[in-house]
DNA sequence: ATAATATATATCAATTTGATATAAAGTTTG
DNA sequence: CAAACTTTATATCAAATTGATATATATTAT
């Protein structure tokens, strides 16, 4: 799944221009994808290109013009065939899990450090959910990805909060 | 973090080819980091000019050369300052949440699919970290990794599980 | 009054992705 | 036992993404 159906995605909400898709990612999307602007504004051109968006001009004195885009009934077809045809999948890419691999590699009071910070964003990330989850009206698609969101979270707080004590004086306590 | 860390990081543990450390990275690697060739070959042609790593040649007779590389000085430095100086981050990057976000824009009998899909998928990969888990003599930091993958495995595992029959009922039941 | 943030588009080098090419050995399966 | 598939091993490439930066003004916070 690329950029230009997430864009579809987003403009099947409502209209909008690059930069609010950019803050729909943002606040709805943010814990489970993301995508800049150097993604978004040539996804934009070329479905534009290809007939599945529209693009209306606002103009505004003193700001760029807005570039308000709509979805098509073609790009809403394509949205529906892309979405159907696009396998679910799921992919973690962990800085924080690759320090841990290496852990024995890190002075011990960094070790002790990046499992802090990891805890704060995580416990950071929870709030966010559990704001949203408070939220009421929301569908059920995007309630499930609150929960699954608020679970997998969770699970990874508690895990840190487990070990954050123990890793550190595991990784140094045998060997020096 | 980018792949030439992650070729120095897999070199710390033992000398290797370039297929060798992917690999390391599908087994050792695989909840929480990917690479590919594409990748990996420019990073370590890229180490070897900097002097991070050393290359030798062993010829085969009936097969490319291997080219195995090892870790110098100066590149197991390189690999703890880039270790100490990495923030302990993580992104997820979720298609499937992006398909639940949708889900009333797929057929029913889709995203019953989808959900049993990644279902199995989630199962599988707690089969292979249980796995992992029941090896010995593994050192603290790389438990960890396994620990953390299997709380969050098996959290989303149950959420699936929870919202299977009742997600596909509440996206169409009300509409419908 | 000043600093910081929000609005809005756009570009770009560097990197990554995911696929493909090559070629032979070893392993599985009907 | 032959055909099909997987494993070993390197390499390349177009297309996409990342993450930063540039531009310019309005609004909000300190």
């Amino acid at each position: 799944m690329d950029t230009r159906t997430l864009c579809l995605g987003a403009l099947s909400l409502c209209d909008a221009t690059g930069y609010d898709i950019k803050k729909l990612f943002e606040e709805a999307f943010s814990h489970f994808f993301s995508a800049g602007y150097g993604s978004i504004y040539p996804a934009l051109e070329k479905l534009t290109e290809e007939g599945k968006v529209s693009c209306r001009r606002q103009e505004q004195e003193k700001r760029p013009d807005k570039k308000i885009y709509s979805l098509t009934e073609a790009g809403r077809a394509a949205l529906v065939e892309e979405l159907v045809n696009t396998p679910p999948r799921e992919k973690l890419r962990s800085e924080f899990l690759v320090l841990m691999f290496f852990a024995h590699l890190l002075p011990p009071p960094r070790l002790t450090e990046m499992l802090q910070q990891r805890l704060d964003e995580s416990r950071a990330v929870l709030k966010i959910l559990e704001d949203l989850d408070r939220r009421e009206g929301m569908p059920p698609g995007i309630k499930f990805t609150i929960q699954y969101g608020l679970a997998t979270t969770k699970a990874a707080i508690e895990c840190i909060e487990a070990y954050h004590e123990s890793l550190p004086r595991e990784v140094y306590g045998g060997h020096f």
